[in-house]
RNA sequence: GCGGCUAUGGUGAAGUUGGUUAACACACUGGAUUGUGGCUCCAGCACCCCAGGGUUCGAGUCCCUGUAGUCGCC
């Protein structure tokens, strides 16, 4: 028995899309799932009740960030991450790969692992597949990612081929140094660059290894939509049927879309929280910067689609005022409504697997939110 | 009434011995944001320096008059 287990429960028979349940040590989730961010064991600005009451599932938390600060000691006094910031659901940590890919320009990156330096004080640091699963060991979630290489876009084929082998070593060298592979699964993550004999190759490799779920990395580095889905495209190919797969950093609604008539069945994303704490909306009608003059006195519901808290109670009209006036209380208003925005829109990509009707559902859900080509 | 001081964009204000595109900040208006450095980043924003006249090759910078504000005195 795995700490984690996937179960498919339907095939949509219109797009081949697929829903399913993720059983974890804190609880079951269905799939396709939109995962919200907590980097620093809390989705910024959000509390646990606010997360359960709009309908959360997985939440993510971050290796490198918790180790840094408080520190991994702390986590494992605590009695784990979710006893920590007191949220009870499923957990997942990000391996820390990504932010020494995306926070520090001084890095090197060898065998062994990666030396950089903390841009905040300047500190050296080290991070290793083997340090990274003991830190995630540590801070105890229900999903671990493996220490991987996230590569720029665009990189040449040598250089992607040289890192994905790398990162399958490291794949490795984590999944033996797992402490406590009967409680917390681990996901292996196919690399390489958008080459697709790189990404089958690597998911062939990552397969042979026997992860409890792969994800996807390296897209959302700067690519176009085109290239990114043929990276996903190809990154799947040889991954098994039956076990969860993960799009990591994809939050637009184009993408959450796309991804999921591709067989995706998690994606994470800081993009509604990150874009609300800007002013930025995802509404059913499309993109609403609410700091715009023209919502002064607009006292309409901000999305009348919307069950969210803050559609349920305040007009856009307010959260023009809380947002012009930097307001904590706006910022959490916009946070909420955006993470219950994908959450609820993957209730419905759920709805439509299930009513064999998932092609219908994505174009008339795109054509209503007249987003653009970014997807938000 | 007399004397001094000041007068630059929506705001606070820089503007060197008069010499080119009027600093900076805030505000304002746009934009960005995809495995999170929350309160960020980028861009735009004074056809003109209270009004009028003068000196000068050239004036926000010098001179005169007016106006307004401000302080002091009667």
């Amino acid at each position: 028995m795995r700490p984690v287990e996937f179960e498919i429960t339907h095939i949509c028979r219109q797009s081949g899309a697929r829903t399913g349940i993720l059983h974890t040590p804190h609880g079951d989730v269905e799939t396709p799932m939109f995962m919200p961010v907590g980097t620093q064991a809390t989705v910024k600005f959000i509390s646990p009740e606010e997360l359960y009451d709009m309908g959360a599932g997985v939440v993510l938390a971050n290796t490198y960030h918790l180790w840094l600060q408080p520190g991994e000691d702390i986590l494992v006094k605590a009695g784990g991450v979710q006893k920590f910031m007191n949220y009870h659901g499923p957990m997942l940590t990000d391996s820390g790969g990504f932010q020494v890919f995306s926070l520090s320009k001084l890095r090197k990156i060898e065998e062994e692992g990666v030396s950089f330096r903390n841009p905040r004080n300047g500190d050296k640091l080290f991070l290793s597949p083997e340090k990274s699963i003991h830190i995630q060991n540590c801070i105890g979630a229900d999903i671990m990612m493996s220490f991987d290489e996230c590569i720029p876009y665009p990189a040449t084929y040598e250089y992607a081929k040289k890192s994905m082998e790398r990162t399958l070593r490291w794949a490795k060298r984590g999944k033996d140094a797992n402490q406590r592979p009967d409680e917390q699964a681990l996901f292996g993550i196919v690399q390489g660059g958008d080459y697709e004999d790189l990404r089958d190759y690597c998911a062939e490799k990552l397969v042979e290894m026997d992860f409890d779920g792969y994800a996807i990395g390296g897209t959302s580095v700067g690519e176009d939509k085109t290239t990114m889905y043929r990276m996903v495209k190809w990154s799947q190919e040889k991954l098994p049927f039956d076990k969860p797969r993960y799009l990591m950093g994809v939050g637009a609604v184009n993408d959450l879309l796309e991804a999921v008539s591709l067989n995706i069945d998690m994606c994470d994303c800081v993009l509604p929280t990150r874009i609300a704490r800007h002013g930025t909306l995802m509404t059913s009608q499309g993109r609403i910067n609410i700091s715009r003059p023209q919502y002064r006195d607009d006292f309409a519901t901000l999305d009348p689609q919307c069950d969210c808290y803050t559609c349920r109670n305040y007009s856009r009209a307010y959260l023009h005022h809380l947002t012009r006036t930097k307001e904590g209380f706006g910022t959490r208003l916009l946070s909420i409504h955006n993470t219950r925005f994908l959450l609820k829109l993957m209730e419905e990509v759920r709805q439509a697997i299930k009513e064999d009707r998932y092609d219908d559902f994505k174009r008339e859900t795109l054509a209503n939110m007249k987003f653009d080509e970014r997807g938000f």
